[in-house]
DNA sequence: GATGAATGAGGGTTCATTCAT
DNA sequence: GATGAATGAACCCTCATTCAT
């Protein structure tokens, strides 16, 4: 029976294999017939669902920002008092880039163009994180209860979380070389969880 | 008299017009003639003083260390007070990374290639950064005139200090989308450092 | 309707064009774009069907040993006599290298080479000329009644038939103008063949 | 002093670095700039003394012919009696091909060329073998003698002589893989050497 | 929906050769 | 006589894409 007649199973392997090898080997490194191989799939019909490599990057691309914030929908940060929330949080978005190195390579991919395919997305605009005004909450709760500094903006703090770990990360082979230290064994993971988790936790403190 | 004839200009013409390609396409979406049309000569020229083109990039990758690198050994950090200091370092930081945005596409696409270049530059290792030395010997004076927290790693630091600015500056277009805001305006830059700052120099304080 | 949708007609299409173009020009020499011109083919699709310049060449070697060894099949030497026989087979292969002289160029570029290409080829083995069993049976048919010297070994035998023309044919062009003498004119070509089937025949008999 | 200002042996070092070249790699597959570093010279000077890469590839092969003559012209082979001198040059020219691969070399490469070298070379004419009229007298003798066949044409020989040896030589490879058998091994190369002076011998014997 | 065959525009790289000194 | 730097024409190969079935 082989794998074709299944349209919807067709897509999504096709949208996997893509997300494989686009982080893998970025856009201009991607092939077309790989991911086609890889997906088990005749090539035409990544151009049939797709329309084009390029609009299928942005697939991959879509599929991968709705998968991390349905992750963070998934936190339940509103319940909780602002320094559990916030370290919560800070775990969480570490973790995420731990588990989804992919997830990274496409955002690294995606600035190196300019952001040139989530410009012209509609769908990634409308993703748009409700993180933020969780994040917004819980910061003001800090606040009043006179845990929390005054003033700190929401978005950089985000911007802050994330860069602690993604610079780590998605820089690690140059940094490996550079401070000739291995930034992945398990014992530099956790090291680095936890200068993080200080790092923000007292940076916020009032 | 044409190009010719100058050696040394000739290669450092290709060294400098390659960082602008390698920093605006990428590895792969470099174009080697368009390198030697930048640079004023012949393509074969590329490869009498290269080797390749990986060659050439890692060429340009270095450079770019030794810049870096160099622009940070003469910022003085050791006759100067403890937050003195670190908050020069910090503004340092972020500046670099603004006004030398192909550094920041550079090592993108390095990592992207998993530091397969700098693996086996002997050049990079050697250009190890004795500011970790520095920022160490920092936190110490800090720690003994009872300013700063205990326990902190420099590299950890370093790491946090470049983190925090690098990842708002390149993954700038994906970011800007999805806040919908404009993180290169003048006002949102002067935000940024600000932020950083305040948020290194409270993470350290005692 | 241009070329396409006939497989089968065009893989082989390319590989006489590359016959044809390897013949003369050796594998160095030969041109990738002129095959596909010759085939009617487009360039790509020769990489299509053979994956390489050097596998296409050792495709058309392969061919080329096939052709030849089929041919002999034919002979039919089995149930003659064994001078008749012998004298047959003389005959065929200084046909077959007069007739296909692509045959030799093929074979001298492959030598020069080293027989890198052969020696990755299983199917030249399996090729293997079952003509050396037949030769041996002929010979031992020939000392049986008395006609032939003992002692030849079949492969030295075969050789011989083989360099007596293979080395008159192949290195003409230098014969001619050291000889000073036209190696191809049809007189010349009907006294080789004549000296060749008297070396030989003199030389077996007992 | 640098290996400069010495004008003969730097012709000549050119000379013997081109002929390892060309015999290693062909004409097209030769290299200029290999040819120059093994000889340790500039690579101007190979154009300063040579004109260009075809022209040095005539000179080597106008050297080697020199070479083979003067070798042939030692043999003394006139006061001899017949079939000594005749199993003399049987063995001077197995021997010479044996020692000498990059003669055959050479010679496969021009014959793929279509000898469009020696055909403008007036040199290699004149080096015009003596040895044929040395032949031609070898086989009077013979024949006077009652030793000889009669009518064998002197040249016809001696392209069966070289033949004989050329061919199992120069396409070892081919054939090695062919007739699995190793056909440089010493037991191999002697037991050819016996069958072509047992060839030859009884090929000419009345 | 799905397939294998076909396309043409470059991609990086190499080459023999020549120029300026 | 000798050198390193420079040239431009190709060469092999690859790629995203589309056609015919």
């Amino acid at each position: 029976m082989k794998n074709g007649r299944d349209p919807l199973r067709t897509r999504s392997r096709i949208l996997a294999a893509a997300t494989a090898e686009f982080a893998h080997h970025g856009l201009g490194g991607a092939r077309v017939d790989r991911i086609a191989r890889r997906a088990g799939a005749n090539k035409r019909m990544l151009y049939y669902y797709f329309g084009s490599k390029e609009d299928l990057f942005l697939a991959a691309l879509e599929q991968a920002y709705a998968h991390i914030r349905s992750a963070e929908h998934e936190l339940d940060l509103e319940h909780r008092d602002p320094r559990e929330a916030l370290k919560r949080l800070i775990e969480f978005t570490w973790n995420y880039y731990l588990e989804h190195p992919e997830f990274m390579t496409l955002l690294a991919t995606e600035n190196l163009h300019k952001g040139s395919h989530v410009h012209r997305s509609k769908r990634v605009q409308r993703l748009h994180s409700p993180l933020v005004d969780t994040l917004r909450d819980i910061l003001r709760r800090g606040e009043r209860e006179g845990l929390f500094r005054r003033g700190i903006d929401p978005v950089q703090l985000y911007i802050s979380i994330a860069g602690e770990g993604y610079f780590y990360l998605s820089n690690r082979y140059t940094l490996s070389r550079i401070f000739d230290r291995d930034l992945m064994a398990p014992r530099a993971l956790a090291a680095r969880a936890g200068h993080i988790a200080d790092m923000v936790l007292n940076a916020v403190r009032r």
